[in-house]
DNA sequence: TTGCACACCATTGTATACAATGGTGTGCAA
DNA sequence: TTGCACACCATTGTATACAATGGTGTGCAA
């Protein structure tokens, strides 16, 4: 069985194939997957309800994010990442911690510099710590918010200084887990996740088309 | 222009119009709805995707849930509603702070016994507490976690004693809201909320099949 | 009776014809 | 040149024909 289109089309919508006026006819697509009208039609449909595109009149286009926005989805993110930690100091197993001290090591040998890596292992690091919780409602809400500035999210990583300090967090983060410190984890994570606001903010003040 | 397809399904679906198990093929809705299949299929992916509904086999089916998926879901919401409450204390308006008030005192006047009254206009105080955070985030979140349970919801607001409580709590809680005390306000509406899924374990516990 | 292979058909998946609509460019009046 | 009315057509919306598929019942073997 083929990549189901509409998850085609999420991952050439992450990856900005689409510039952001652009209109995602469904000619044009299409063409591009090799498929009628009707499954690009579902899938577009799809990413609009995930808020990845939104109608603009009668076109379909890549949805962007004023500044206020991605504040927004931030400090609800802020909010869900410290539940989240929480939960999960009371629910990882133990193949769970495996798994999350396994993804660490493995950030800590990138190089720095690889914006790509860092965000891709970063990102599946995030998503360890949400299964972790065993929570369906809560790693249902922090996919659909990680989902929507996924497209922004590379920069904070590679901002000067700040990759030592994600990492210096998840040791202490992981460390809080293992002690099964529920308080303690939430806190970590809930300042983290407000230092990469910060960071975006000061990235944006200083060049406002960082968005 | 008529109601769309697929809010008209939500509807019935919400109202519990269709069986548990039930297949709702796309024939019977085309001819309910008085539709083609197109956008019948529309409106299945859509509640699919809100969580209303579930591809069993080939079949789409309305979705249940489990006595743990119901605890897990309450369990997010206390979350994102003592931090909507915190945030609707610093962001309110006085329209917002007005509306509400207005929303308490037709509460305050209704017959305890007219369950769909009081489910109705208890959602209508919420929402609007959502709004009064002004943050689309956060709002989307809780929408969405609302809508997989009210089909739930009736029961916990006429459960015995319950619902001099709960008009006494929004007293309180607009009270913070009117301080602008975000502790306090958050606090209450955890409480409440972490009051509704007990009485909700409660009620499970008496009879099983409540849900 | 029980278990299984298989064929049928109800149902969903895909492609496409036709209808509806809204955005854009043309041409005319001022 | 500017503003506006209007017609065209690109694009989306809807209906439906045809293809694919999986669930169910039938009949046969043991």
């Amino acid at each position: 069985m083929a990549t189901p289109i509409h998850q085609r089309l999420r991952e050439d919508v992450l990856a900005s194939v689409f510039a952001p006026d652009e209109p995602l006819t469904e000619a044009k697509l299409t063409e591009r997957y090799g498929a009628s009208r009707t499954p690009v039609r579902e899938a577009l449909q799809r990413l609009e309800q995930d808020g990845l595109v939104e109608r603009r009149g009668k076109a379909v286009v890549v949805r962007t994010h004023s500044a206020e926005e991605i504040i927004d989805i931030y400090e609800s993110r802020i909010i869900l990442e410290q539940a989240a930690a929480a939960k999960a100091a009371v629910k990882a197993t133990a193949l769970d911690r495996q798994l999350l001290m396994g993804l660490l090591t493995q950030m800590q040998q990138l190089d720095p510099g690889d914006g790509r890596a860092l965000a891709e292992t970063n990102r599946a690091f995030h998503a360890q710590l949400w299964r972790a919780t065993h929570s369906p409602s809560l790693i249902g809400l922090l996919e659909r918010l990680d989902q929507q500035v996924r497209r922004y999210t590379l920069t904070t990583l590679t901002y000067p200084g700040r990759w030592p300090v994600v990492l210096a967090d998840y040791v202490d983060l992981l460390a809080a887990i293992g002690d099964g410190d529920s308080a303690r984890a939430g806190e970590i994570a809930a300042r983290h996740m407000s230092d990469a606001l910060n960071i975006r903010l000061k990235m944006y003040a200083e060049d406002p088309r960082t968005l």
